[in-house]
RNA sequence: GGGGGUGUAGCUCAGUUGGUUAGAGCACCUGCCUGUCACGCAGGGGGCCGAGGGUUCGAGUCCCUUCACUCCCGCCA
């Protein structure tokens, strides 16, 4: 016999009854009758019920433990009366009969309780990560992404990939994140920089000739934290396939992620064939790349109609011809919403630093008119041009927002989803996914008003690759995709520029000479040279996949071990002081704070 | 770097217009209780009201500064 356990918590049913068992784990609760006690002994696997009373000797042990106390308990599996029969847990028609007790693991008083559904601050959940961690929902988001990582790479591997590691001390690179950096003890005054992700390195898989690539690949970026942003770390499914074009991409990761949804969550999946929308359209129609498709609103320009002399809407007319747009959100049949539902919105969008949001409702009586604090502005012959440009009704109200294009899409995109909430337009109880397309290989930088990469700077640009018309780089398109879900942004990725002739052009035009490509991406570059084969991929962020079908908001709440805010582990005491010694060793000095 | 929110018992929170000795639930301790499953009942311990300064006869409450956590913006090829 197994020196801890005949069985786990979660499995003896009354086929077991009258057998001597032995369990460990967790007192998750006691119910204490004075000369009857209950307790539920917890482990990973559930929960069992087990009865002492005072005619044994260790009852009066057993009442003296706290919640949490590590014990192992022996005794006879009987079968519940029906009317005892606890229907919640898988064990609820027996109970254990103690008769022998061993406390394992005691406990000092409890700094959080576990066996709550409270909700707890995030500085007590992560000090004592190991007990917020016992607690049921996290305990099986944990397991769900155990389970996805395991489901991923098996699929992965079906699918012909072959799963590969990749340096971790790697060297930094001039685009991107900040780097977290590594001081080299061997080379003074030298670091390692963590990878942001292994994209040197899986195309030098490619050109290495593996063909197909994945890892489920730990990633490092220095960077602020948001809800779904860890700072620090976060992993990656990281693919790279050879021979290949965006198409090729897309169907192996629309067949996983298909299988992978419909595995792990029973939410519908509301389009079969991912729907591609370009990356002009999405900014357009929802003011942002990572577009919510669920939310039926569509954002409309209607710049136009503050050109006509028949609206007198003139703090708009002005801006307008200084260069602002306008453009619009309609909601369908919203006359009869309080006027507080609208002022809601208009005192939220100047909340966001916006200089708020303009409505009115379409009303008809003889005429078609206007309702609200702007209506008078309209003629009747400039709101049939607006319902005729955005297929509106009668009853419908018009939002409208006007300004600079970034700052109108920001403020729309933002306010789309919240309207869509207070109006109850979005199904939680679905996945949409979409593919964002056709990326400018270029953009402007707003500070430095010079030409950058928008997005990855080893993209193919699109066109026939002997005849690339570089004379308006910001006309230029890339094979540079993303693939959303639910207003999330899963994954970027390219088909790559494997030829270094035409990527020294690109570069140059991003301001990197031959030299400085040659310098910073040495590797890259240099294999390039030597028969690069095409070839292409994409990262799906791992967290936000199992966050997605966790239906969790926050990326703490699908990650064992995460860092707070400051990128501080509070449990660890992460980032720490180093010795003396350390620092001597590795050539380093601290600049004491003035 | 900037903006919002929060901070009161171990935990989750309440605390009126500034006014007696700062409360509740859970946890902990003591007692009672043989069918509970959020067991019940009675009692008890536990507070630098995040910190510092100010206004006031009097501050958990008002003002200023500051710190911590969190959400957002910037940032995230």
């Amino acid at each position: 016999m197994k020196k801890y356990r005949t069985h786990t918590c979660g499995e003896l049913t009354k086929s077991n009854k009258g057998q001597k068992v032995s369990l460990s784990g967790w007192i998750n609760k006691k119910r204490d009758h004075g000369n009857l006690l209950f307790l539920d002994l917890r482990d990973n696997y559930g929960l069992t019920q087990c009865v002492i009373d005072k005619s044994n000797d260790i009852f009066k042990k057993i009442e003296k433990l706290s919640l949490e106390t590590v014990i192992k308990i022996s005794g006879l599996v009987i079968e519940r009366d029906i009317e005892t029969i606890n229907k919640n847990i898988s064990t609820g028609e027996i109970e254990i009969k103690i008769n022998e007790l061993d406390i394992l693991g005691k406990t000092k008083e409890l700094p959080m309780p576990v066996f709550s559904d409270q909700e707890y601050s995030e500085e007590i959940r992560l000090k004592y990560r190991f007990l917020d961690l016992r607690r049921k929902k996290i305990h099986e988001n944990i397991i769900l992404r155990s389970k996805v990582i395991a489901f991923i790479r098996n699929e992965m591997q079906k699918l012909g990939f072959l799963e590969f590691q990749t340096p971790i001390l790697t060297s930094s690179s001039p685009e991107g994140a900040r780097d977290f950096l590594v001081p080299s003890r061997l080379n003074p005054g030298k670091f390692y920089a963590l990878p942001q992700a292994p994209q040197q390195f899986k195309q030098l898989i490619m050109i290495s000739g593996f063909d197909k690539y994945f890892q489920i690949a730990p990633c490092f970026r220095d960077e602020d934290a948001r809800a779904d942003r860890s700072p620090g770390e976060f992993y990656q499914l990281d693919v790279e396939m050879s021979f290949v074009e965006q198409e090729d991409v897309f169907e192996v990761i629309e067949t996983l992620f298909m299988k992978l949804f419909k595995n792990f969550s029973n939410k519908k999946i509301i389009h079969k064939k991912f729907p591609k929308i370009t990356y002009e359209e999405s900014m357009l129609k929802y003011g942002s790349d990572k577009p919510d498709l669920r939310n039926p609103l569509e954002i409309i320009d209607l710049t136009n109609i503050f050109e006509r002399d028949d609206v007198k809407f003139d703090i708009f007319k002005k801006l307008v011809k200084n260069g602002s747009i306008v453009r619009s959100l309609v909601t369908k049949n919203t006359k009869d919403k309080p006027r507080s539902f609208f002022d809601g919105i208009d005192k939220w969008a100047k909340e966001q630093g916006s200089s708020g949001l303009a409505y009115f409702t379409f009303e008809k009586n003889d005429q078609i008119s206007a309702k609200g604090p702007i209506g008078k502005f309209f003629s009747e012959m400039s709101l049939m041009e607006i319902i005729k440009q955005t297929n509106a009704n009668i009853g419908d109200t018009i939002f409208l927002s006007c300004g600079k294009k970034s700052d109108v899409e920001k403020l729309l995109s933002v306010a789309r989803n919240k309207i869509a909430e207070e109006l109850n337009l979005i199904d939680k109880d679905s996945f949409s996914f979409c593919w964002v397309v056709d990326y400018p290989m270029y953009e402007i930088d707003e500070i430095t008003k010079k030409i950058k990469f928008s997005h990855n700077p080893f993209s193919m640009p699109q066109g026939d690759i002997n005849k690339i018309d570089l004379s308006n780089p910001l006309k230029l398109k890339a094979y540079q995709y993303d693939i959303v879900c639910n207003g999330i942004e899963l994954s970027s990725g390219a088909i790559r520029n494997h030829i270094p002739e035409l990527m020294y052009k690109l570069f140059e035009i991003a301001g990197y000479s031959k030299n400085d490509v040659n310098n910073q991406f040495s590797g890259m570059i240099n294999a390039l040279s030597y028969g690069a084969p095409p070839h292409g991929g994409i990262a799906p962020g791992i967290d936000r996949i199992v966050m997605l079908l966790a239906g969790e908001k926050n990326i703490r709440e699908v990650t064992l071990f995460p860092m707070n805010q400051n990128a501080q582990d509070i449990m660890m005491n992460a980032p720490s002081e180093i010795s003396e010694e350390q620092l001597k060793e590795l050539n380093l000095s601290i600049k004491k704070k003035t």
